[in-house]
DNA sequence: ACATCCATGTTGACAGCGACAACATGCGAT
DNA sequence: ATCGCATGTTGTCGCTGTCAACATGGATGT
């Protein structure tokens, strides 16, 4: 997972250890080896995050167990409640990941784009469905039925999320006069709603199967990222106009 | 839940019962009393689907026990294995519920709109968006990470499934030529991530507080649908032409 | 250098769960 | 009236989430 940045000082052997291992318990190697297990990890918290991840990519969610998670990380069953109150916690972590690393491929493939506010708002649209379909599991957790309450999904720090992010968009197409005006948030929503369903119909498998693959889904993200733009470029004529 | 159809003979006294007895114990009532428990259920495969959906409804995810349905629906915690497989075929009969009443909701309210194509595309869509709005249990079984195999959505009877009825619109749309021509599935495509994103979000709870309710979220689904199909009947000047 | 504190990891336990096997019951076909 | 088999029950197993009590050792102040 190259896009993945480490929060704090990172034990790269012990990094290779948590994505080579897959399934075997901790006990296998002796204790007195080369690769000393040592007593405390050094950054458990991410290693179960990463651990979490990797185990809903590899079995699905069915097989995503706190037990397993810790396994995984070569640590006991019961070290993971040092790091986060409860299952809900460790998934909250990894939504949070989730939300800061969409937000940031967002911004770098709006930073890649050409300038103009439409080529921006494309750009958004298409990272946002392609980091859906590069990472799944992230996508699935952080909009998924796996939380009691509503969980912020804003980012705690100064950096935009994704929403604000196409609202800037937005706002900018139609102050330069290439979005039709009217309420800017229902713009938004039409934005939001087409490039998540096609998210969602990515990850959820509900597409054909010639489109599953990757390039495949960034080439019908663009068609359809276009069809909106030039929807809502279209400055009148709204609607039929019936009351009903 | 007055839109579920009972599938075969359902007994009303159980029904109510099944409807009332909320977390007790089964066992509260004595055997010999005037609703005899009797040995046989008479429906107990929809009674426990109801119970599941319930479940889901009230407790969350997280709450759907095997056991809890069996509860719920007065059986010991063995009995469902008699109807279902496993715990994921009683998840699978919610989901195909599901996609046959959200089927019968969009056809019922295309049956009561106008009768041009893009009348019955925004009561198609309008209804999408309700169906998930009011069946949120329903809605996110149907599309959740809770089946291991894609979960053929297709209903099995020869009634016509959501995305039939949407390929539908488009089509009759586009022959009338109130609707862009170009490829037929894109279009599609862009109404179905339109209004299943709507969906989506309205069911995940990322929307405003402001248009948590019903009728909001009807209106909303209103003005979201005439901005799709005002959209899409632009005729021509499709997006902007550089390669990207 | 060294004692010490406390964040971090371990061991053990408990109730609840999914799933299976063996057994019990009674409806419907004969 | 009988009786087979679909349907429901009882008992069990390994696994899970969570908690309490205990163990370890890195960081800190002197």
């Amino acid at each position: 997972m190259p896009w993945m940045v480490r929060s704090r000082t990172w034990n790269g052997e012990e990094a290779r250890t948590v994505a080579t291992r897959s399934k075997r318990t901790v006990k296998e190697a002796p204790k007195e080896l080369g690769d000393k297990p040592r007593y405390h990890h050094g950054d458990l918290r991410q290693a179960l995050v990463d651990a979490a991840v990797a185990l809903i990519s590899e079995e699905g969610f069915g097989a995503l167990t706190l037990r397993e998670v810790a396994r995984r990380a070569g640590v006991t069953h019961a070290a993971p409640y040092r790091h986060f109150t409860d299952k809900e916690a460790l998934l909250g972590a990894v939504a949070l990941e989730g939300f800061r690393a969409m937000a940031r491929e967002m911004r770098e493939r709006m930073d890649r784009a050409p300038e103009g506010p439409l080529e921006q708002l494309s750009a958004a649209g298409v990272a946002y469905v392609l980091f859906a379909v590069r990472h799944p599991p992230h996508f699935r957790v952080m909009f998924g039925p796996h939380f009691q309450r509503p969980l912020k999904p804003r980012s705690p720090e100064g950096e935009p999320d994704a929403f604000a992010l196409l609202v800037g968009c937005i706002a900018a197409g139609q102050s330069a006069g290439l979005l039709r005006q009217g309420e800017p948030r229902a713009l938004t929503l039409t934005a939001w709603s087409l490039v998540h369903g096609l998210a969602s119909l990515f990850v959820d498998r509900q597409l054909d199967e010639a489109v599953q693959g990757l390039e495949a889904a960034e080439a019908l993200a663009v068609v359809q990222t276009r069809l909106l733009i030039s929807g809502l470029a279209h400055p009148g004529a709204g609607g039929n106009s019936d009351g009903r």
